[in-house]
RNA sequence: GGAGAGGUGGUCGAGUCUGGCUAAAGGCGCGGCACUCGAAAUGCCGAGUUCUCGCAAGAGAACCGUGGGUUCGAAUCCCACCCUCUCCGCCA
C-alpha cells in the first residue's frame, strides 16, 4: 500500500505490463484517504473514551457520582461503533483490491504480451535424429504396458494416468534421483508437507484470490489440494520472524500436485503432459532481499543439472512481463525437447517472488537483535516435474523396436536396469 | 466420535472466580553497564508487534488462539469457531 501511495505510476505500469485490469488504482487511493480520515476520528474518540473510563473507575472507587459521565460515554461508544463499522468496511475493500494487484516485474524482464515475446537465453543438448519414425509416449507407454490411460479414465476420469511396472518404477527412480541430487549436492533440506492446505496458505502463496478456479477444494473444511509443494513450504514459516543468520533456507520437497486445469480444456489432451495429478520435486528458498537474484540464478542451475544428468535436450527462456504470471517478479522456464510435439515442453519454472509472497504470508526476518523486522524474499522452482520427465525419457530414449533405454544416471535407482522392453 | 483440561510476551508462568489502577507480576533466556586480569556469580538498567498523525522529538490507537456479543470500560463475563493436551472408542 505504501508503494501505491508513493509511486502509483510505477504500479500502474507494472499492471499494464502484466495485462492486469482488475483493480482501479485511483479508486483504491481514494478509499485509502477515506480510511485514514475515519481512522483518525475513530482513534480520537477511543482515546477520549479511555480517559473517561479511567475517570469513571476513579470516581466509583472514591464514591463520587459518575452517572452523567457514563451517559456521555454511551454516546461516544455508539459513535465509535459506527466508525469501526465504516473503517472495517473500507479495510475490506482495500485489502481485496491489494490482493489483486500483481507483483512488479524486475527491470530486466522483457516487456511483452504473450509467450511469443519470451526470450530464449540458452539451449543445451541436441535433439536426437532417430533414423526412424519417433513415436509419442502415449503410444509407446501403453504398448510397453507401463502407462495405462484407459483404466485411469475408468477409475478417475480424463487427465489421469496409471503408471505400471517399469513406468511406476521409472517415476519413483526419478523422484529419488532428483531428491538425492538436491539434498546431497545442492544442500537443500528435505521437506514432506501436507497435500491439503487451508485458505490462508493459498492466499499466502498468491494462489488466491485470483486462481481459485484452478485449485481443487475439498469438503466443507475449506481445504485446498496443493497445486504445488510451493504452497505448504512457503507457508511453513508464516508470521514468523527469522534471524538473518539462519537464512537462506533451502527446501526440496517431493509431492503430488493437483490442478483443475480449468482454463485448459482441449489442450494437451493426449498423453501425460497435462494432468489433474502429477508428481513434482520442488525447490523453495527464503533469502534476504539482496541475495534473491543471485539465488535465482543458482536455483535455475540446480534445475538444469537434473536435465543435464539425464542427458535430455532443453532450452531456457526468460519469461516476458505478459506471460510470467501474477506473483512473480522474474521467471525462467526450462523446456524439454519432446519429439511428439516436435518442440519444447515446459518442465520447470524458476521464479523470484521478491517480497510478494512474504507480504501475504507475513514472512519476516531480522538483520540483528535491534533491527526492525523486514519482509524476506522467496523463490521457487521445479526441480523438476516428474510426469513430464517420464514422458520425455520415453520419447527421447526410444529405440526402433519400441523399447526404452534408461538414462545412465537413473540406473542405480532402477536396480541396474538398462532397458524397458515388452 | 465420547469425556475432560487448556491456549497470555523469546520461553515458562501468574492474572480470569470478585471487569477499571495490566502492555500485562515473577522466573528463565536475551542486550547493555558495573564488579573482575578475564570468566562465573552478583547488582543495576533495557528490550514486543502493527497502524495513524508528525520533518522530527513525540502523541495516540489496536493487539492476551480467531471472530462476534454484553458493558461507560473486557485478558477477565457470554456465544460460536480453530488449535493443543489427557483418557476412552475406532482406524492405516
Amino acid at each position: 500500500m505504501q508503494l501505491i501511495r508513493s509511486e502509483p505510476e510505477k504500479v500502474k505500469d507494472a499492471m499494464a505490463a502484466k495485462g492486469e485490469t482488475d483493480v482501479d488504482l485511483d479508486q483504491l487511493l481514494s478509499w485509502d484517504v477515506d480510511w485514514r480520515e475515519t481512522l483518525q476520528e475513530l482513534e480520537q474518540l477511543r482515546a477520549e473514551r479511555n480517559t473517561a473510563s479511567k475517570e469513571i473507575g476513579r470516581r466509583k472507587a472514591a464514591g463520587e457520582p459518575a452517572d452523567e459521565l457514563i451517559q456521555r460515554m454511551k454516546q461516544v461508544s455508539q459513535k465509535v461503533g459506527a466508525l469501526e463499522e465504516t473503517t472495517r468496511h473500507l479495510e475490506q475493500k482495500i485489502e481485496d483490491a491489494l490482493l489483486r494487484i500483481p507483483n512488479i516485474p524486475h527491470p530486466d524482464v522483457p516487456l511483452g504480451a504473450s509467450e511469443d515475446d519470451n526470450v530464449e537465453v540458452k539451449r543445451w543438448g541436441t535433439p536426437r535424429s532417430f533414423g526412424f519414425d519417433a513415436r509419442p509416449h502415449w503410444e509407446l507407454g501403453p504398448e510397453l504396458g507401463i502407462i495405462d490411460f484407459e483404466r485411469a479414465a475408468r477409475v478417475a476420469g480424463s487427465r489421469f494416468t496409471i503408471l505400471r511396472r517399469a513406468g511406476a518404477h521409472l517415476s519413483r527412480a526419478l523422484i529419488n534421483f532428483m531428491l538425492d541430487l538436491h539434498i546431497e549436492e545442492h544442500g537443500y533440506e528435505e521437506v514432506y508437507p501436507p497435500y491439503l492446505v487451508n485458505r490462508e496458505s493459498m492466499l499466502g502463496a498468491g494462489q488466491l484470490p485470483k486462481f481459485e478456479d484452478d485449485a481443487f477444494l475439498v469438503g466443507k473444511q475449506d481445504y485446498f489440494m496443493i497445486p504445488t509443494a510451493e504452497v505448504p513450504v512457503t507457508n511453513m514459516y508464516r508470521s514468523e520472524i527469522i534471524p538473518a543468520a539462519n537464512l537462506p533456507y533451502k527446501f526440496v520437497s517431493y509431492t503430488a500436485c493437483f490442478r483443475a486445469e480449468a482454463g485448459a480444456a482441449g489442450r494437451d489432451t493426449r498423453g501425460m503432459i497435462r494432468q489433474h495429478q502429477f508428481d513434482k520435486v520442488e525447490l523453495v528458498m527464503y533469502t534476504i532481499p539482496e541475495h534473491s537474484y543471485a539465488a535465482l540464478e543458482k536455483m535455475l542451475g540446480h534445475a538444469e543439472v537434473v536435465l543435464q544428468r539425464l542427458e535430455l535436450p532443453y532450452r531456457c527462456l526468460i519469461m516476458c512481463t505478459g506471460d510470467m504470471g501474477f506473483a512473480q517478479a522474474k521467471k525462467y522456464d526450462l523446456e524439454l525437447w519432446m519429439p511428439s510435439y516436435d518442440g519444447f515442453v515446459e518442465i520447470s519454472s524458476v521464479s523470484n517472488f521478491e517480497d510478494f509472497q512474504a507480504r501475504r504470508a507475513n514472512l519476516r526476518f531480522r538483520r540483528d537483535r535491534e533491527a526492525k523486522p523486514e519482509f524476506l524474499h522467496t523463490l521457487n522452482g521445479s526441480g523438476v516435474a516428474v510426469g513430464r520427465t517420464v514422458a520425455a525419457i520415453i520419447e527421447n530414449y526410444q529405440e526402433k523396436d519400441g523399447s526404452i533405454t534408461i538414462p545412465q544416471a537413473l540406473r542405480p535407482y532402477m536396480r541396474g536396469q538398462a532397458r524397458i522392453s515388452i
